[in-house]
RNA sequence: GAGUCGCUAGCUCAGUCGGUAGAGCACCGGACUUUUAAUCCGGGUGUCGCGGGUUCAAGUCCCGCGCGACUCACCA
């Protein structure tokens, strides 16, 4: 320990380090050597069970053993109020001189401080004022906090140090707890989902020399001993039809996938993905699953409503189903079916005001995604699945036997983003590798985000994929939609931020 | 990338017209055996985000930069 680290200390961490040093010298007392605990009952349990105490009522049998850390201490001279909190709540604790004996009650008076980790051993009581609180025999000072706690009323609100100091914001904020145990069960949730449906999840790489199954800008890095480049995952699509080819049947992923773009409330450069390939299924299979899982993961919050910035939705309702050509119909008034050039479109364009978005080579399909785009999506609040991509913007989708201009893909709204989308997978080797060239030509032209050319996965389709329905749903936006937080990175616990210096 | 707002004590925030840096909580010392935003007495603990400039004098005005939030743009 050098001398230096007294010195940029504030006030409080500073007489904080000293206290502990004369803690260690003067009572022979190391509170980091303590290494178990043997809590027998949580305060949230305890709660529950003595929910029926009168006021002025103690329970002289029961004899809790818990821990936890100390929230606030009201010292009254030879009584001691304190808050103790865990994982599961947060209860009223009582020292008195009388029960704990002189030493100890010295010792509490002395050494220990708010945001101090202590076990304890008493019996529940209820205070006058009708507060459940237990009265301590014995405590063990288990580990000591020398930095200060948030303020306790007004708690910690300054949002960069809540991202950056994580911890700090979920010591002072219970409320933010809560968000990540929901986001907990609404992932479990979509495990059991996928698993009541035969689906085996995997794990494929994150690491990889070709980033495709996305159209998105990859992070790059390098591997040393091979002395290759590689790319982290923007999705993990290709290597899950190659597990399908490979006849593992039903697999799903839930992962990080990495995109190197701007950060803003519904993008963070890593984010959670589900993905799951379901062989002799289509895209309405999916759209089912889809429907079914969002379903059940508001259920396992104990929600069928949901609000997010002050827009309700009931879940309870059947998906709303509309095609991308009903959907420009409906909020650009123009009928994609009755243009026939792509000057024609474009000429629309210009007239619908989207003159400045064209570059003057973009054909009807290009134009009609950007339409969608521009006056559709954000008016999809209810969710809404919108069908029938063009083959253009979907080089993984099957074509539409009945209009090979278009694709069995869906993308499902709600609240006017994007959260999942799926198609019934393109399983012709032969329009794969056309695909492929396709991107490769828009790749050649400067488009940076358009697919990469996968050799091993046109062989793997080769090798026959069965007819597969395909889904991926982006798990951090659900956990938004169904727990009302507003930014992405309220549900990230580690969100990505820039270095301070 | 553009715009708006913010950055002052550990936390939450005030700081007027440019004139000695403030409050509450926290913290330190003292009193107190049913308090719960405990109370009472005493104590201010600071690189005012960073760097320049103007000025007798800058937290305050000007310029640049950093970080963050929001809006827009970008982003299947």
């Amino acid at each position: 320990m050098s001398e230096n680290q007294f010195q940029d200390d504030n006030e409080i961490v500073r007489t904080r380090k000293e206290k502990l040093l004369r803690l260690r010298s003067e009572e022979n007392y190391d509170p980091y050597v303590n290494e178990t605990w043997d809590r027998q009952i949580t305060l949230n349990e305890i709660r529950s069970k003595f929910e029926n105490l009168q006021p002025e009522q103690v329970d002289e049998n029961a004899n809790l053993r818990t821990a936890g850390r100390l929230m606030t201490l009201r010292r009254q001279g030879k009584a001691t109020f304190a808050d103790l909190a865990d994982e599961t709540g947060r209860i009223q604790l009582y020292f008195q001189l009388n029960n704990v004996g002189e030493k100890e009650y010295d010792f509490l008076k002395k050494w220990v401080d708010s945001g101090d980790w202590i076990g304890i051993v008493g019996n529940p009581c209820r205070t006058k004022r009708g507060e459940l609180t237990i009265m301590v025999k014995e405590y063990k000072l288990l580990s000591k906090a020398i930095r200060p706690l948030p303020e306790k009323w007004h708690g910690l609100t300054d949002t960069e140090i809540r991202y950056r100091q994580r911890y700090m914001d979920l010591i002072a904020n219970p409320d933010v707890r809560e968000i990540f145990r929901q986001r907990s069960k609404i992932i479990s949730s979509f495990r059991e989902t996928l698993e009541a449906h035969g689906t085996l999840e995997v794990e494929t790489p994150v690491l990889s020399v070709i980033a495709g199954g996305a159209n998105a800008r990859p992070f790059k890095t390098f591997h040393n001993a091979l002395s290759v480049e590689m790319y982290l995952r923007i999705a993990v699509e290709l290597y899950l039809k190659r597990l399908v080819v490979g006849m593992m049947g039903r697999v799903y992923e839930i992962g990080k996938n990495f995109r190197n773009e701007g950060i803003d409330t519904m993008h963070n450069p890593e984010f959670t993905m589900m993905e799951v390939y379901w062989p002799y299924a289509n895209y309405v299979d999916m759209m089912n699953l889809a429907e079914e899982l969002i379903r059940n993961a508001a259920k396992s919050i104990g929600k069928t409503e949901i609000e997010w910035n002050d827009m309700k939705i009931d879940l309870s309702k059947e998906f709303n189903r509309l095609s991308m050509r009903e959907a420009v119909r409906k909020f650009a008034d123009v009928d994609f079916d009755a243009i026939n050039s792509d000057e024609e479109a474009r000429k629309i364009a210009v007239d619908k005001g989207l003159g400045s978005e064209l570059t003057g080579k973009e054909s009807k399909f290009a134009i009609l995604n950007l339409f969608f785009e521009s006056f559709c999506e954000e008016k999809l609040i209810e969710p809404t699945f919108i069908l029938g991509h063009p083959v253009e913007i979907s080089p993984l989708s099957k074509r539409d036997p009945e209009n090979p201009d278009y694709t069995h893909r869906f993308e499902l709204f709600m609240y006017g983003k994007e959260v999942a989308n799926a198609f019934s997978e393109l399983n012709d080797p032969l329009d794969q590798r056309a695909r492929f060239e396709d991107q490769l030509r828009k790749k050649e032209a400067g488009d940076e985000e358009a697919h990469a050319f996968d050799e091993d996965f046109i062989n793997a389709i080769e090798a026959g994929l069965p007819p597969t329905g395909g889904m991926g749903i982006g798990m951090d936006r659900i956990v938004m939609f169904l727990t009302g937080a507003r930014s992405i990175r309220d549900v990230i616990l580690f969100p990505t931020m820039k270095p301070k210096a």
